[in-house]
DNA sequence: GTTGACATATGACAACTTGTCACATATAAT
DNA sequence: ATTATATGTGACAAGTTGTCATATGTCAAC
């Protein structure tokens, strides 16, 4: 969080610094973003950027939040239009939240999903979406068992079981021992996966 | 990829900067990481270090690729012994994976689940299973349109949801226009978490 | 108007970081 | 023994971050 003598600063000079900070995160990704570079651009010293700010992270995490709001509000109206359907809400938020990015710092969204959707080479390395690692298992996996959608999103389905896996690891490796209370919320969750999140009624 | 000149090293000075890396990055993330405590652990010189691997991210992805054979490993036996069924295997994997996390390498492993499963902050400021973020979108929700499961297990549905969101914007911005294939693509993926990956015959 | 108290601003500084490169040494091949 | 080639080395430049003593504002009270 910016300190209050940040936010007491006046909207030119508070100004300058956003527009810098944004920059330099649009050209950079969180690691190589330089203070340093920013400060100079936007014409302060050294001291005072750590008097409005504890560290880089916090300058960050400042701007995402200026823009976390944006994401929202878009929600929000697009849950109310569609009479609270969380799925044809995301169906229709797509292009309203498409729309937001185009138009305002869409190189500071770009590299910001990076850094969210993580390190690309994590991603493949270890294994999600990985072409190598689903190349491997294929030739094991029954297809049969799944329909048409999910074979056709296989490596999306891989990615999410991964996902829900290694979260579920986390907080078994933080938990001491193998908590079966956690193991349970995984199972469910897996189970959502496999029969999705709609009323059995409303199917048959 | 570490250099052939590394590849070739005796047993014992290999071992040597391995353990001193593993220790490294168990101790500290990714980026807080730093070569000179690794050199000066393993003993080497710096222009050694950079003999052996291009940078930190080489021999980070090289210890990571090291362990993420022990994964596809894993799946695969389970993946056998469940007879191609993709769930059954997620389902009984996890202890598998656990045990091979709590015998080796724990402390590493859960510094690069962390880095994988992202940025704790970035997870928070961005929406993921932000408590804020579904709060104040809940009341909107009409959870009616849910069955048990999904009800209960409401945040994850919405964290997977945002992923997919996400990784579809991310590709929708790095297209030019907005590529109608790739939104088709996003309906189909969240009609899997709306229906399932199941056969639909066989749940009637 | 002067004093004093507090809020801001500053840049030099220490303590790090990384990657490079000219040079030294080891090992193999002729 | 001589020549190649492969390895090893640490000082170096060019950067990084966060701190802190010091300077300059600002504003209320006497």
């Amino acid at each position: 969080m910016p300190s209050d003598t940040f936010l007491r600063l006046n909207d030119e000079k508070k100004k300058k610094l956003i527009d810098a900070s944004f920059k330099e995160f649009s050209l950079n990704n969180f690691n190589d973003a330089s203070i340093n570079r920013i400060i100079k651009d936007a014409g302060i010293s050294r001291g005072s950027f750590y008097m409005y700010f504890v560290d880089k992270k916090d300058l960050y995490f400042y701007l995402l939040e200026q823009y976390s709001e944006i994401l929202i509000d878009n929600m929000k109206k697009d849950l109310i239009n569609n009479k609270g359907d969380l799925f044809k809400m995301f169906q229709d938020n797509i292009r309203r939240t498409y729309n937001s990015f185009k138009n305002n710092n869409i190189n500071f969204f770009k590299k910001s999903l990076e850094n969210v959707t993580i390190m690309e080479e994590s991603k493949r390395t270890f294994g999600f979406r990985d072409k190598r690692l689903l190349k491997e298992l294929i030739p094991n996996i029954n297809l049969e068992l799944l329909n048409d959608n999910a074979r056709r999103h296989i490596e999306v389905i891989f990615a999410i079981n991964m996902h829900l896996l290694m979260v579920t690891l986390i907080k078994l490796l933080k938990s001491d021992s193998l908590d079966e209370e956690i193991l349970k919320d995984y199972y469910e969750q897996l189970d959502i996966l496999k029969y999705g999140c709609i009323k059995k009624e409303d199917l048959c």
